[in-house]
DNA sequence: CAAAAGTATTAAACTTCATTCAAAAAAAAT
DNA sequence: ATTTTTTTTGAATGAAGTTTAATACTTTTG
């Protein structure tokens, strides 16, 4: 079929695309490379993809159909509880994003470009390429099922005792989620050779994961604090 | 004296720089543009800033300022619990990043490159100019310095008995900043009118708040998990 | 003070891409 | 076999970042 043989080269172009911004970064990245990458004419390029930013909303709109696909992943394996799977999910989503830095970058962009979208100021700035694109509504639905099955996995936790009752799933859930965003931006300067910081990254994920179990499952509670002195340092 | 006029200019040309970046994104933003802005010609825009990036870097660096102004607003008010330092500063935070998203953009993009120099696959992508500018080493030295003075602050939350002793205050603060990277990077699609969730952000933030403080305080602890069901949904 | 040296400034030239286009080649339909 | 449609190309176009050579303005210094 002629839709499978589009459907076949436009793979073909992206694929060696995203090896290319992977590599080289998304400036640095030109059409023309692509073209070679995928052994056609630079031209030819133009004729699968928009331009360079609609290849670019490819390579996002890849990004977010591995990111389902972990949570989807997480969520079928059954008969645990919520709190297992949210663990299973911390990891697995760490890998996915350190591993995959240039598809959780894209990722990260398009949550700017909604922002940007949100406020009147800055609406315009936006291409209305981008918007008219079936990508932008394709991408907020992609996103929004990641955030129904994290939600979910929280309600789960929270029927089945292994988070704390008086949670809400949802405030929960994309609280975790903002961990887990914030966890792979930090791990660049965290894992900084040459800082003689004490923290490791080796150290910290173990210790962020606990820290996340314990605000789900709940701790006992500390002793008072004591009078506040004046501080030294 | 004319260093005192050379920066003068430079910061007339930088903050059009900004107000254009922040309206219009950096690539719509044109040098052109930028010495309109500034009432000057394209050409002496290059006098004062060796390129596009370089002058982006600049952009940069003023956002690690005043990152790093926000902690120090916060550490100085002394005679406060080391909790309430880190609500203030968590507070503080937000609002610094929700009001100005370019400049909170200029800090993800950083930690980026950090990422990208970190990686031996990915270092050679990096422009050269952009590592030997001082910019670089500079910007690593004021994110740490943020990093020291929060985990200064939990130190002294463990001290004072408002966050509980068992906690490590590198590990913590590392995983209480990640929570707020992650908080702004998603209140983007969180706050996206249209989608039916029934997550909002004015919700969300105090819920958040809350799981942050809950996770350093500690919680009293849930009941045991009951026998896990076979779920349903 | 006036020449020299250095500093700002400009407009035009240059360069590097992204993007378009007209034409050719290949495939499909009639 | 001929027309029509789809795919492909290489060259042309144009936008924008960057460089440069020439000019004006300041400061230094003899």
């Amino acid at each position: 079929m002629a839709t499978k043989d589009r459907e076949k080269k436009e793979k073909q172009i992206l694929d060696g695309a995203i090896k290319l911004f992977s590599t080289k970064g998304y400036t640095a990245t030109k059409m023309e490379d692509v073209a070679k990458h995928a052994k056609i004419s630079k031209g030819l390029t133009y004729f699968y993809f928009k331009n360079k930013e609609d290849l670019y909303m490819a390579v996002t709109k890849k990004a977010f159909d591995e990111l389902r696909a972990v949570f989807r992943e997480v969520f079928k394996f059954k008969g645990r509880t919520g709190m297992e799977m949210v663990t299973d999910l911390t990891n697995r989503y760490l890998e996915f994003v350190l591993e995959n830095r240039m598809l959780n970058e894209a990722i990260l962009n398009f949550m700017n470009l909604v922002q940007l979208y949100n406020n009147e100021e800055s609406r315009n700035s936006i291409h209305p390429l981008i918007l008219e694109s079936e990508h932008f509504k394709k991408l907020l639905e992609i996103h929004h099922d990641c955030g129904k099955l994290g939600v979910q996995m929280v309600s789960l936790g929270i029927k089945d005792g292994s988070i704390r009752p008086e949670l809400q799933a949802e405030i929960t859930f994309y609280t975790i989620w903002s961990m887990l965003i914030g966890f792979e931006r930090l791990s660049g300067p965290v894992g900084f050779e040459g800082k003689e910081l004490k923290l490791h990254l080796e150290n910290w994920k173990p210790g962020f994961i606990k820290l996340m179990q314990e605000m789900l499952r709940g701790t006992i509670q500390a002793s008072k604090p004591k009078a506040i002195q004046a501080s030294l340092f």
